[in-house]
DNA sequence: AGGGGTCAAGGCTAAT
DNA sequence: ATTAGCCTTGACCCCT
């Protein structure tokens, strides 16, 4: 019969909380003792992150019956983005195998892969991966070590019990390291139907009940990815019930499906009878329809989706979602739904209360921006280096006469490629949950991790479109992205994404009770930290930036002059004082009568850094309290970031 | 700049009303005047009648800039179809070429063609033609002069308004005759974008349009036309959308087509809330499922293309449509279906309630009707000509024995053969019109028209398959058909196809709302009409004329010994004895308690004549008003043709 | 080219 | 009257 021993990735104490990923495994050579024990019976793959350099790791935990230690597993890799070499490497089974240089080499926040493994003459295949995306813990532990001791995973990752049990299938030999959880019914049903299932996640969070908390939200949008569903669910962006599908544009369920459907057909106007911030939720979606209304025009909902002659069936051509303004979405609501064009949003300086920034602003005209502001761009750094020369066809400023039209021209290049590159679309990762669903630890460590992931996924995306990139080497990006991640990631919290940081996730975590384990730990940093971000999110709004001085100062975060290892730096360091002198242009250009305001929005590009830093020696454990008590600070007692009040307008 | 001129094919008084062909002009030589002045900048092809025998005359109706009347223009025709000379042949501007002899010479009912014109030293291709298709006016103005005043057809296109206007491209020099139309801003744009458009089309009715009321339907959907779509689409069988090829054996669209599959392959079981007659139409096609699937298998959509392994096999040419009979529909819609072989079906004598001509009984089993009933041939005129006894190899009548098996010969060689020569399908001219679309006067003329074509086409098909084709002459096939070609289309309208008669173009003529112009005008000749026309929609069908009484009869129709200047006359009344024979047998044979019931038969017949020869004295613009009365009579109060009520059975 | 499948449109209707 | 689960539909797609 021969022993079967169970293969752990313990000795990568550097992996942190990506999800596991893992597939059907499929047999490719023809299976030459059918009913026997088979050679491999379970195999799964997680996606870690390299020791050395920012880089992925593909982590192979199998189950081998009949095996030594030592003995070679033939694993060939096919990475479908990303490297689209073949590689054949001889894996000793308790190894790693890493993606060599990925990431590090092409920048890509995304990848695929299929894992072909031979073993004693046979040979099986795993089913595509589907998109995989970087976890930011890749950069985690090497800003960690950068500025901290670089425990705070490790320890996480220990204290999460029986990472890698893992059963046998149906000919089930003694389970060895950790307690056997072969006996489960559900493990034996799974395996019955030719899947594989991780009976202990990572973080401890139950991903086989997506229901509960989170489904893939994020992850399985990108269209990347393919039809591997695996089980996996999607969950209305508005309330967070079961969703059925993509209707009018994003995901919802049937039941918001139908309400915009109503609303708009009818030209229904409804009136909120509290404060227009009425959560929305399974439950109390039914509770205010003004506040329901206003969710699917926020989420997106397109309106043009809708039929004209009502016939059902078939496909509609081009209809995503559509982000429009909250003006625009006041209008809809209030039915003085007039003239064409309406849809298209200026999202500034139009006596637009509020937050000008955020999610759902993104068709900024600039003919009139360039028409009714003029930026004195010869106050700026001069622009000499070559593609902002040539790739732009933008005219060398000079002389007094042209400022008008330079600025025009500037915006609708530079500025203009700078504002078009970031994703200003509301987070796809579902942070909604059930009324009265408790959630735990563990539940909000992953919830954190993914949005963590997402954010850090749209700082690659962005980087991969600012007009500058092809003119920096692959190298210097990783080095800028390596040093600034979780600056620009704060940013985007405080900024673009700070309705659903404030709304949604902070619902969430007003739902979790923190352990007395986790009250005892939260140590000094916690609270320093604690005081920071609240600082940050009460008092950072209030600076009303326009999405075009937000553009200037992620990109600025982005050009760190402390970065270490740069090649280009001269180029680098142009750049940057070409976007300091465009954002102090731009600053002001719109407050005139507020001659403080740059140097208020520089130091907080500081205190947003020392902030974020600060934040990575955090251990991860501690981070849900850390955000339970920033958020309910933030929102409770008079918040003027979520209100419409005048009182901080300029 | 030099003058233009706008030749009008106004001299040419005996065209009627065969839809003018235009085509793109692809100019042949390299432009030599680029941006000067075209030459010839318009240029359509109206295809028309000759006056003093029954053939295709192309007029060129062309716009030519500094040109002299009488100067010459070289046309060169390429018939593709027909006739396969290239004729070079030098025509006068004003003057119009005919296909010399075309039709006359080779019976073709379709042809198309290529027009190569020179003119100043340049040279002009126009795109092929497509399928050009016989008009019925080829014959209707020659029976006009046989046998009324032949001022029918005339008038008419003399109250068309401004039929040859035309506009001249680009340079647009001042244009004469009519009131400038080309200020139309749709007339431009169709210019600029390199198409020439007909501003004003014959009957007035706009062919642009063709999602109100009509399209090419029958004109494009033969297999003589290739992929020179123009714009030309093809329309649902079904329901009149537009149709996206064929699908289960006929042509129909996405819509159709799904919903046949899902009834089918779900063996839905479906009920009528109303009288199952419900119209189907792009709006109305989802009102009533159980008559969706009616009129599916009506129009022959064939169950065994719907694959059982769910393998997308798409060559499949074996599955045509299939014609079911009423009670097969009536059994498969209400889920009755059991063993196989059901789709053969019997067309008579099956305690068939109704009539058993209609469109959809074609595939009728000989073996059966031998089996069951014989027909006494010894009582016919015995068959001495040769091509009877040779080419089917027909064993001479020689003894009573054999009674049996010769009759059963006959019935599968020589009618058999006239019966299989006629196309029992539905009409292919779409007669589906939306919801609320009220249909115009010359809308329904060209609609009229269209239906006329058609018919004649099938009619010209019919005798070309007939058994004694090949030994007529051409010349008495024609004399023939010019004699009892709308004799043939009434009995036709009265029989097979009295289904789409009196029900989808009944419906269309309820949406036409007479002028009082044309009530003022409908005299005594139209109510003569009216009535004749009434009684026999209303008796014939009374008959319950089997498949192979229709065939005979329609056969002595054309072999009508009435026709002037025939050759072979010997020949032709022998065959006309021969088929009243046979007629008689059958119909004593399928009726023997009504003795009375040939004699009928043949005074309907002589019925059927007198009204279609009177017919054709009905001006055109009257004929709207004179078939929405007769169809309204006939569809309204107690319609016993529309009802399976059995009080008209035998 | 014509099968089958997909999945967001609209429709229906029992609960509320 | 509103809601939402479930059903029907059909334009577009992939497959052979
Ligand atoms: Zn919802
Ligand atoms: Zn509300
Ligand atoms: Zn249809
Ligand atoms: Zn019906």
């Amino acid at each position: 019969m021969g022993s079967s021993i169970i293969v752990k990735p313990s000795s990568v104490d550097h992996m942190t909380c990506s999800d596991p990923v893992i597939r059907e495994l499929v047999e490719v050579a023809p299976a030459a003792c059918e009913n026997k024990e088979k050679p491999l019976s379970f195999l799964r793959v997680i996606v870690g992150a390299g020791r050395s350099s920012p880089c992925v790791v593909l982590l192979i935990d199998c189950v081998l019956s009949d095996a030594t230690v030592g003995e070679a597993l033939v694993v060939e890799v096919i990475t479908v983005v990303g490297k689209d070499s073949e590689v054949v490497c001889d894996v000793k089974i308790m190894g790693d195998w890493s993606l060599s240089g990925f990431f590090a080499e092409n920048f890509e926040p995304s990848f695929r892969f299929v894992l072909t493994v031979s073993y004693k003459h046979k040979k099986w295949r795993t089913a595509d991966s589907g998109a995989c995306f970087l976890s930011f813990s890749i950069f985690h532990s090497f800003s960690q070590g950068l500025s901290e001791d670089g425990g705070a995973v490790h320890e996480h990752l220990q204290s999460a019990p029986e990472l890698t049990v893992s059963t046998v299938a149906e000919s089930r030999p003694r389970a060895r390291g950790g307690q056997s959880e072969a006996d489960r019914g559900e493990t034996r049903s799974a395996q019955r139907c030719g899947r594989m299932e991780v009976e202990n996640r990572r973080n401890g969070y139950d991903f086989s009940k997506p229901d509960k908390l989170l489904s893939s939200g994020f992850y399985e949008e990108n269209p990347l990815q393919d039809e591997t569903e695996d089980g996996g669910e999607r969950w209305c962006l508005i309330c967070g019930d079961r969703a059925s599908g993509l209707h009018y544009g994003i995901i919802s369920c049937e039941g918001c499906k139908g309400f915009f459907k109503r609303s708009i057909c009818n030209k229904r106007i409804y009136r909120c009878s509290r404060d227009k911030k009425c959560q929305m939720s399974r439950k109390q979606r039914n509770r205010c329809q003004y506040c329901r209304l206003q969710k699917c025009l926020q989420m997106g909902m397109n309106r043009k989706a809708i039929r004209e002659d009502g016939m059902p069936g078939g496909r509609n051509k081009m209809t995503g979602p559509v982000q429009i303004s909250l003006e625009e979405i006041e209008r809809i609501m209030s039915g003085q739904e007039f003239k064409e064009g309406a849809e298209l949003s200026v999202s500034w300086n139009h006596g637009s209360p509020g937050k000008p920034i955020r999610a759902g602003a993104e068709s900024l005209s600039f003919s009139t921006l360039s028409s009714s502001h003029s930026v004195d761009v010869n106050t700026c750094t001069p622009l000499t280096h070559s593609f902002l020369m040539c790739n732009y066809t933008l005219p060398p400023p000079s002389g007094q006469m042209q400022t008008h039209s330079i600025s025009a021209q500037i915006l609708q290049t530079l500025l203009g490629q700078t504002l078009a590159a970031d994703d200003l679309s509301p987070l796809r990762t579902p942070m909604v949950i059930e009324d009265g669903y408790s959630v735990s630890q563990s539940e909000l460590v992953a919830l954190l991790c993914r949005l963590a992931d997402e954010l850090l996924f749209r700082q690659i995306v962005w980087i991969k479109r600012l007009p500058f990139f092809s003119h920096l080497s692959i190298t210097d990006c990783t080095r800028l992205l390596g040093t600034s991640w979780h600056q620009l990631i704060l940013l985007s919290s405080l900024t673009v994404h700070s309705a659903q940081i404030l709304g949604d996730l902070a619902t969430v975590t007003q739902q979790f009770v923190p352990s007395s384990h986790v009250l005892q730990r939260f140590g000094e940093d916690a609270m320093e930290v604690m005081e920071s971000l609240n600082f940050l999110f009460r008092k950072f709004p209030q600076l009303n930036l326009s999405n075009e001085e937000y553009s200037c100062l992620k990109t600025l975060m982005l050009l760190n002059r402390d970065t270490a290892g740069l090649c280009n730096t001269s180029m680098l360091e142009q750049l940057s004082e070409h976007y300091l002198s465009v954002c102090r242009g731009l600053t002001e250009q719109l407050h005139p009568h507020r001659p403080k305001r740059f140097s208020d929005i520089i130091s907080f590009l500081s205190e947003i850094r020392h902030t974020s830093g600060k934040m990575l020696s955090i251990p991860l454990e501690q981070l849900p309290l850390l955000l339970k008590a920033v958020l309910y600070s933030c929102t409770t007692n008079q918040n003027p970031w979520l209100e419409k009040s005048s009182a901080f307008r300029t």
